[in-house]
DNA sequence: TTGTAGGCGTTATCAA
DNA sequence: TTGATAACGCCTACAA
């Protein structure tokens, strides 16, 4: 239904009755001052009044340059992935780049999937969110020769924020609620959980594996856990505090525990990991680790152009960011 | 960085000693049954061993088909769009078709630079999620002939729905807090309001103005309302029920009922609109209309590839979706 | 300051 | 079944 057709440099520049080289410089700014200002002026009447606009593809076929940044994304409905997307928009912007979103999490070959459509549109390079560890496609894009900055959260400091918290409180008994091994931070996270531990001096208490980051994983792990302790094959009783690699996890541990007859936070205390939004409007607002969203997709959108610009080291180098407690009332003194 | 040139056509057909019309054809499946099996399969092993890939911009600027969707989005980070989005993706994949996405909630010219971006990457038609009411990039959009249909829940119905149950449960004196009459969902919600509460033959009670969708907007305005009262200037003490046009709205007013010492919903009933996640886990969960959210991306997304393929009358097509009442417990009777 | 010619990687249309 | 040629819309030397 597309009634009108679309303008090209052609028709304006037989409209005004010049060569379409100078309405290309007229369209380019580093280019504009090769034309004389009543010329500038003329075309660009006559390109707002025709409705003329750069066909991208075409410039890009010409230049070799798209100006794009596929942005791989495993679950938009994840909370903490908008604020990074924010993140990664304003950082891209900055240079005129703008990001090329696919979203990998559809179907098992999806990643491929989007991944070779990105390469076909000639993206300029990659931001991966939340990447799952040593994947296929992962090396394949390396080999390619393609830009793969990292801009993360130092997730071994968050985790010892947590367990430092807790220990203060008094615990000793502190469980991990564990996030899948395949991704990087469900690793990262963990082994800052052991390493926080061995810091104070304490076991390193069970560990559950949830096998994706949602509430029904965290439930799930957590009643199976304390069923399992009534049965005497566990020491659930032992168990103060969980410290969860998510959000989610925690809220479903939170459900777990209620189940149970619990509360927290007087009978287990509970902490979670990303400080996903409206916690504090939660039944019991959970304590937990904020980590810097939009930063982390400003900097690695920042680190991946300054690849892009030829700027050294930038194409390997990565970026820690600090996490932050925020203490609610999920978290208190473990029982006498 | 990139180090590996990228492989065209060109070098496939010199690497196998075709011509490139031949791997043309052999990479479009709309036209490989015109090249013999064998080749076909030469032509296959030889791409996926350079690592050939179609240049989409060249492929576009052949064809005149971009095969892409410009996405508008207000607001990523409001929980509503995430399954929206999807729908989209799932109903763009279907043909083919990609969505390329813009925000356009960062500053105020951003809707009219998005708009310009896609326009110049040549997108076939838009998607518009929820869409400011007679804005003027509206109307240029609808004056380039570009389709915009409409896929959108059925708000008056929703909104029957909310007041149908507070009546049910006794409430006469049921307030309305509005979202933005700037929005197209502010003015139909608000309108399915008066609407319902006519219907009920109910004196509609008084309509707070959000000037956003925020939980801060909502507090804002009931302690507004409430504080006025106070001072004689509005009766508060009559209203035992507010249908919010949007959770975030809804959890603010329970701040500020909360705040005033009020009991939800012994002393006030409350409603929110859109059913987003995680109000099961809130301290109060509250009621809501849930809206097919997923349901709304997809099938806007399959009206406007109707519409691209010539479907005749679904450029101007609107599907409307009817919501449903979930019960939590932010609602009961009135206090006697 | 403006015009000219050639090329970017594909596809479409003929011709072989 | 394959090959040749001319677009597609823009940019970049280089020439005027």
């Amino acid at each position: 239904m597309k009634t009108r057709k679309n303008v090209t440099i052609n028709d304006l520049a037989a409209h005004l009755g010049v060569h379409k080289s100078t309405i290309s410089r007229a369209m380019t700014s580093g280019r504009r001052h090769l034309i004389s200002p009543e010329m500038l002026d003329r075309v660009e009447r006559a390109a707002s009044e025709l409705g003329y606009r750069q066909n991208w593809a075409a410039s890009m076929l010409s230049t070799g340059k798209s100006k794009a940044v596929g942005v791989l994304l495993p679950d938009i409905t994840n909370p903490v992935f908008p604020p990074i997307l924010r993140g990664i928009e304003d950082g891209l912007e900055l240079d005129g780049y703008f990001p090329i979103m696919a979203d990998t999490s559809r179907h098992p070959q999806a990643v491929r999937q989007a991944v070779d459509r990105l390469l076909s549109q000639r993206v300029e390079g990659f931001l991966i969110a939340s990447a799952t560890l040593a994947d296929r496609w992962l090396e394949d894009l390396r080999n390619t020769g393609d830009l793969l900055p990292a801009a993360i959260s130092d997730d071994a400091q968050g985790m010892a924020l947590a367990v430092a918290h807790l220990v203060e409180l008094g615990h000793r008994h502190i469980m991990h609620l564990s996030g899948p091994e395949s991704l990087s931070t469900g690793l990262a996270r963990r082994n800052g959980y052991l390493a926080a531990m061995a810091h104070h001096d304490l076991p390193a208490g069970p560990v559950l594996l949830c096998h994706a980051y949602s509430i029904e994983e965290g439930e799930r792990a957590v009643a199976e856990y304390w069923s399992k302790a009534e049965r005497g094959k566990a020491e659930a009783g032992k168990v103060t505090a969980i410290v969860a690699a998510n959000d989610l996890l925690a809220l479903g541990a939170l459900q777990a525990l209620k189940a149970r007859g619990l509360c927290v936070p007087q009978d287990v205390s509970v902490v979670g990991h990303n400080d996903m939004p409206w916690l504090e409007q939660m039944a019991t607002p959970l304590t937990s680790i904020r980590i810097q969203h939009y930063e982390i997709g400003f900097r690695a959108a920042r680190l991946l152009i300054d690849g892009l610009k030829g700027a050294p080291g930038s194409a390997q180098a990565t970026v820690m960011l600090r996490s932050q407690l925020v203490v609610r009332q999920s978290t208190g003194m473990p029982p006498p």
